[in-house]
DNA sequence: TCAAGTTGTCTATTATCATAGACAACTTGA
DNA sequence: TCAAGTTGTCTATGATAATAGACAACTTGA
């Protein structure tokens, strides 16, 4: 007899998604003990046995971990990413005291479409380079890119980042000393089955969808890419000084 | 017999997801119409009653129109938000051929804990007013808006607001002329009952978190607010120039 | 006009979700 | 030591999700 509307999420999730939420904004600070199984089945109206499938789910994920006779317990963090004109993933993530890891997951040729060729200042149909990599802090996976480069300007690029498994290095290596963060677009989404096994999510969890533009210092593009964050791993931070 | 790990979201409300990111990144363009129910159900890997649920949900959302006969057709878009040093509402809403409105939900006393008393450069147990509002594009909600503002510095703030229902025109009320954006923090996480009821949004939809506080010219905090966007509907937009 | 392809509606069956109650196993503090 | 409070496990039942098949109602283009 439940009043329910159905909005495709089980009772269980939207449990967990409520506990999650409370532990990343701070309500339930790491290490500390979350309030009883029965006490968190009262302030959602929800069964004891619907609580403990939330808590085993953030459990199975190491949000929280059970302990027998005494409390369920908070385990995590979230990890600051700076949106800055200087966007660096090894640097952001070395900063926040982690190894950050780069894997290559494919790369092949693709052609402009008409966005990728007004972001890269090209034709529409010139050939491109395209790079699927994901990008790890520690063990952890952060967030997968596909990134798209003029097939002209950085010839066998795929091969090149297979090897140093850096666009920083990459594009080092084709002459480029520096460069810059000209645009981001962020939005939000649902982790498909593809990304949720590359970024190790359940199916269903948030991703901050990230759509970006860098460009040399003379502003000619060199690179766009979108790439898609676990939200629950990770922070943005836009700082307009 | 389905091999699906369960993820606590229904099926259909996976391939409604996965439909609408279609919609969201341009595989389907406003106006098009989508491919047959039974082959999305083929490449979904389900039944065509799953597919029709789904499409059925995108429906009730206005997202797309299904017509006897001869196809379901896309309807949407989303509004880009720009976040600049200077960001106001109304005029990004404004921008983009839409009227901008706002909705005070409760305006009430609060005391400063140690976040929000950094970001206003309070003491811990400061007084504050918080203020809590709505705001929409025409009639649809954008976001929620939980605002803090310093009860010493604005008295009343919460009347003046259900008065005039612009931050704007509210700290012109106590002599601010200018202020701007000095950070924002954005991550995702799933609506909760309150958040989709104040969105009219489905439960379990991402919504985008923002922590944002503003200052005047001299760089001296004014308010700081927590945000939850409706993801569907906004992109923000980050110009780094 | 007609055939092919589309969405709409019905019945039926199986698996999963959610609730309910009882009790075991364990921890903590008095 | 013991009582109160915690998590762990079992059984059971009704509601909902997902599948399956059949056919009606309608649109489109040949």
């Amino acid at each position: 007899m439940s009043m329910q509307e159905s909005s495709g999420v089980a009772l269980w999730r939207q449990v967990a998604d409520g506990i999650e939420r409370g532990i990343a904004d701070g309500r339930f600070a790491a290490g500390e003990k979350l309030p009883g199984e029965m006490e968190i089945a009262e302030t959602y109206r929800v069964n004891r046995h619907t609580v403990r499938r939330a808590l085993a789910a953030l459990a199975e994920r190491g949000l929280v971990r059970a302990e027998r006779g005494s409390g369920t317990y908070v385990e995590a963090q979230r990890l600051a990413y700076p949106l800055r004109s200087r966007t660096r993933f090894s640097e952001i993530v070395g900063a926040g005291g982690h190894e950050p890891r780069g894997q290559l997951i494919d790369a092949g040729s693709d052609v402009a479409n008409r966005e990728i060729a007004r972001e890269l200042g090209l034709k529409i149909g010139a050939p491109l380079i395209r790079i699927e990599a994901v990008r790890l802090a520690d063990r952890t996976p952060i967030c997968v890119s596909t990134t798209w480069l003029s097939a002209e300007r950085f010839p066998d690029a795929g091969s090149v980042f297979a090897d140093v498994r850096s666009m920083t290095k990459l594009l080092g290596h084709y002459g480029v000393k520096d460069y810059h963060r000209a645009s981001t677009r962020i939005t939000a989404a649902i982790a498909d089955a593809t990304d949720a096994a590359r970024l190790d999510l359940p199916l269903g969890r948030p991703v901050l969808v990230v759509d970006a533009t860098d460009v040399d210092m003379l502003d000619h593009p060199l690179v766009t890419k979108r790439s898609r964050f676990a939200a629950e791993r990770v922070e943005f931070l836009v700082e307009n000084s």
